[in-house]
Parts: C-alpha cells; structure tokens; sequence
DNA sequence: CTAAATAAACTGACCGGTCAGTTCAAATAA
DNA sequence: TTATTTGAACTGACCGGTCAGTTTATTTAG
C-alpha cells in the first residue's frame, strides 16, 4: 500500500494535519467531494461506483483510493464536509440579543440558501440518515447532534423572550424545524422552483410563531 | 415466456381483476410487499438485491419476475401499496365541519401512527423522493400530489374558520407540514425512541397554530 | 368417480456483465 | 528527494434478468 494520507474518519471535521503537505491532495479531495456530492445526491451510495466518482473528479480510481481508504470513508468525510459547510453559514447568524425570533428566521433563510445550493448534500444527507444498520450511523449521530445544537440554542432564545407553548418540546422543536428546512428546501428544488426563499422561510417559521403563546402565558 | 400477471402499474389501486383467480397470486405479492419494504427501507433502493427480497419471502427469485415486471416495476407498485394505505388511514379522519384544526390535528396523528406502523415505507419515500432522474419520478409525482391535496383540503379548513397569515402560502405549508411528519416520525424512531406521540403531534401542529392569526385578521 | 388436460404459479440454475477493492511500476510535480 | 498521481490490470464476488422445466389447483372428458 502507498502512504495514504487518507484523514482521519473521526476527525473533530477541522481539518488536523492538513498541513503536512499542501500539495495537491487537499484540491484533489475538494474536486472529489464535489464529484461524488452530485452523483451520490442523485443515485444515492449505492448507485454510484468508485470508476463514475473518479471520471466526474477528472482523476484516476487509484487517487481515490490515495485520497480516501475507502468508498465508504470518503462517503463519512463528506458528510462531515458538507455539515461543516453548514454549520459555518448557521453560526455566521449574529446571535445579537435584539430579537431571537428575527435570529431564528435568519438561520433558517441561511438554511434554505445552503439546500439550493449544495441540494445534492440534502438529497445525500435525508437518504441515509435514518437507514437502521447503516455504516454511517455513528457519523450520522455526531453530525446530527451538532446541527441540532445550534438549533437547539436559537430555540432556547426565542423561549427566553417570549412566553412559549409548554406542551410542546423543544427536542421535537428542533426535529421538526430541522427537518422542514430540508424538505423544503429540497422539495423548492424538485417540484416546486417557483417558490420563492421568503415563502420557504415563512412556512417553517410559522411553527415558530405557533410555538410562542397568543395571549401571554394562560397560567403555566 | 409464461403468462405472467405482472398488475398494472398504473391502475387506480383498486384491485381490479382479482377474482379471475385468487390463485396464490395476492398472496405472494403480499408476502413480497412486506420483506422487500423492510429490505428496502433498510438498505435503500440499490442497496438490496431481488435474490434477497425472494428469500426474505421465502419464494423463488423468479416468482418475483412472475410477479413483477422487474425490479423497479416492484418498487413502483410498492410505492403505491404503501401511500394506499396511508391515503386510508387520512381519508379515516372525519372531516366534520366542527374544529377543522383538531380535524389537522387527528390527521397528523394519523400520519405519526402510519410512520411508526411503517417506518421502512417512509424510509424508502424519503431516500428516493427527490432524486432528480430517477426511474419513479412520475410515480412519487403523482403519489405526492394525491397526499398533498388531502392535506392541503384540511389546511383550506382551517383557513375558512380561522383569520390566518397571508403571508404564508398554502403550497409551502403543504410541504412543510408533510415533511415535517415524514421526518419527525422517522427521527423518533431512529434517534428518539422515548418522544411520545403527542409530543410529536404537538410539534407539527405548532406550525398550523402559527398559521392562524393571533389577533383577529389585522388588515388584510 | 377418475384420469387426462390445461394453465397459472413457481422454481432455481445459469449467463453476461458489473463492481469494489487491490496492486504496482512508471510518471509528475513540489 | 519525496509526496502525489496515473493508468492499467486483476480478482472474486455479486447482480439483474432469463428460461426451461416442475408443481399445484381446477376443469374437462370418459
């Protein structure tokens, strides 16, 4: 075997030893993300081959196997790199104390611009994120739990500033704001062009606006 | 080739020509729906072979191409097996004019209970949903548009009872609110098993208690 | 009532082809 | 020099689909 870099599976997402050597690796594994975030947002894991990967990349099969361990690692590092995407325009939110509510649906219109333009990680991300015994299963739960973090947190603004629904959780919350931003966005992608960003946005914040209480808090 | 029945791929659902010969036909197709949905929503589309499928039913590989055209011809009427039933089970719901939110309310309970009943089903329909070429494209296309008028009937309910935001399109809420089921139920039974119905319920319903207008219709 | 005939339902071995993964000697750049 | 890439070959498993033949239930003929 050659001396793979390859990166590491578990890897905190920041890239650790990136900088042995710039070299070409790192544009080389950039255009391989690219190359298979599309393929495999559209034929799913298991439809696309190593051979299809490599051709779309303009790059040998055996580059992938220098650059990546395996089909599979380079599948888990991409989910990492596309959440890592994510995750910077969700934090690039100003979480300024005026108002949450404002914050929340600046987050999600940053939400619905990252599904239009990496819907190919959206369609990656919604087909193998609840398969049961999936070889990704523990990339999954990591990564899941960080972008709920995030929105957790906003969640936790809004329940701070305004008198909020006990009855419902704020885990099921996040889930459910979580999820519509994906289906959404990918259903504006698929079926519905023609909808706008701010109608997307409007509707997944309406969840929002029926989170907090009409009247001021009944008695609870 | 032998005289294969293979059902049509188009018919409206309704078993049109079973009493020619009850044979051992529906049965065996039956037996097929099931092992390949929990194949399928497992592993994905791709990811699970027709030798799989015959054995997890326990019938020969070509029982399957007796059965079924090919296939992709099995997952197509599979598709429409699966949103028969979830189409029943929402039509169930009394549309009684009396609270037409608690109406949404029965149906998105509904729709919990058909997600945690078959998980694999709503699996397979968010993995291949928004593939852009894919084989059922026009299946998930028309499949999607008989779910999201049911729906969306019951959002005109509430709109004709309650003053609600204008601001937010009927369309966008449709998806959003499908979605959201779709997803809130998968995700409680992948990564939140203790979340309880209601709970989930209630989360899904906050987006329709923000539809609605807190104060009586401001202006417009 | 019984045997032959018929056709639906089913079987499983088989085929052409594909795929992930491995290896490696040679080429190319930093 | 050394890290990186190439491209091609090879393997061993697997896969979708086919097909000739077998079982099973029902019908028909004697």
């Amino acid at each position: 075997m050659t001396t793979s870099p390859s990166g590491g599976s578990t890897a905190g997402s920041a890239d650790a030893e990136k900088k042995l050597r710039p070299g070409r690796t790192n544009a080389t594994k950039q255009k391989l993300f690219e190359a298979s975030m599309d393929l495999i947002g559209e034929r799913g894991a298991a439809g696309v081959t190593v051979d299809e990967i490599a051709t779309a990349a303009g790059v040998s099969k055996g580059t992938v196997y220098y650059n990546f361990g395996s089909k599979s690692d380079l599948i888990a590092q991409l989910l990492r790199h596309g959440v890592d995407i994510l995750m910077a325009r969700l934090l690039s939110v100003r979480d300024d104390s005026a108002d949450p509510l404002a914050a929340m649906e600046e987050m999600i219109g940053q939400a619905m611009d990252f599904m239009a333009e990496y819907p190919s990680f959206a369609r990656l991300w919604v087909s193998e994120n609840w398969r049961t015994p999936s070889e990704w299963q523990d990339t999954f739960a990591e990564l899941r739990g960080r972008l709920l973090a995030v929105i957790g947190s906003a969640i936790d603004g809004v329940a701070a500033a305004y008198p909020v629904d006990p009855g419902v959780s704020r885990g099921s919350l996040e889930t459910a704001i979580f999820g519509a931003c994906f289906v959404v966005g990918l259903d504006r992608q698929t079926y519905n062009p023609e909808r706008t960003r701010e109608q997307s946005v409007a509707a997944i914040m309406a969840s929002m606006r029926g989170y907090v209480v009409k009247q001021p808090p009944a008695q609870a």
